[in-house]
DNA sequence: AATGGTTTTGACAATCATTATCAATAAGCG
DNA sequence: CGCTTATTGATAATGATTGTCAAAACCATT
């Protein structure tokens, strides 16, 4: 039987609470900074339950961090600023569409897509490109 | 200035050969396994080099290992198999041209994006889904 | 072919995110 | 309230990746 336990709600509100990706360590840190005695195994534990029963979605970052989102239960990508993490949500059916042909069309099934844009935002743009959390290299456009 | 080292030519050779993506620590097991001596800090050395010169692409296997392939040098995006590895590059201008129009209404600049589909592939789909090294949940579509 | 200045290598330690362990705790049912 | 069992959390373990640094290799030059 699953069980709700203040921890579950503390990781859910954080979560909500957040602005754009979070990372579980980084949503750990905040938990504590505002006084909760959570546990970080119970950070990652929360957040993979979140995100298997949908509430959540996650991605990694080009450094191999796995960064979570409150999800708003539909569907849709993200375009994510490379030094401060802002997050904008995107809709892309063109490109649900394009993914679930072509992988029809190579005899794939059970398909699932990995659809990030990762940039400079127009705040961001301007500033020394300084690697921040968001840096390395993903598959060059 | 670049040298050229018997090691470097083998990491390069053996991606050449593999099929499909390849961990670091992949590749560095079938190099000692045809008697290479090449040590494992030498080939992420020699990949993450591959890679910033563009011979390599790479990209992260939902349980966050990177990934490489020998590149043909023209820019693509893959359709893996989660189960076997099967690699298939896919062409997408119409995804190149969203991507880049998306960022641009937002107001990012140098964008990159991550487009990668994860799949069953012919082969793979009727058998039971053993959790291959491609397994866990990506953005769920 | 020998020399010398630098780059590269490789064994190993260090780092860092994530997962496993397991006794102690707390949820929810009766 | 008491019992059963899922959950927690401190810590150890894991596993990929990166840092360190002396020794070896590369290559232009002599």
């Amino acid at each position: 039987m699953k069980r709700n336990t203040w921890q579950r709600e503390a990781v859910r509100a954080a979560l909500d609470t957040a602005e754009g990706f979070v990372s579980a360590q980084g949503l750990h840190a905040t938990l504590h900074a505002t006084g909760s005695p959570i546990g970080l195994a119970t950070v990652y534990r929360a957040l993979a339950d979140l995100a298997a029963e949908g509430a959540a979605d996650s991605l990694q970052s080009p450094e191999g961090e796995s960064l979570y989102r409150a999800c708003t239960n539909d569907h849709h990508h993200h375009l994510i600023c490379r030094n401060c993490g802002l997050t904008v949500e995107i809709e892309a059916d063109a490109v649900e569409i394009w993914a679930k042909n072509v992988a029809a069309e190579h005899g794939f099934s059970q398909a699932a897509h990995v659809v990030d844009v990762f940039g400079l935002c127009a705040t961001c743009a301007p500033v020394a490109p300084s690697p921040g959390r968001f840096a390395r290299g993903a598959s060059r456009p």
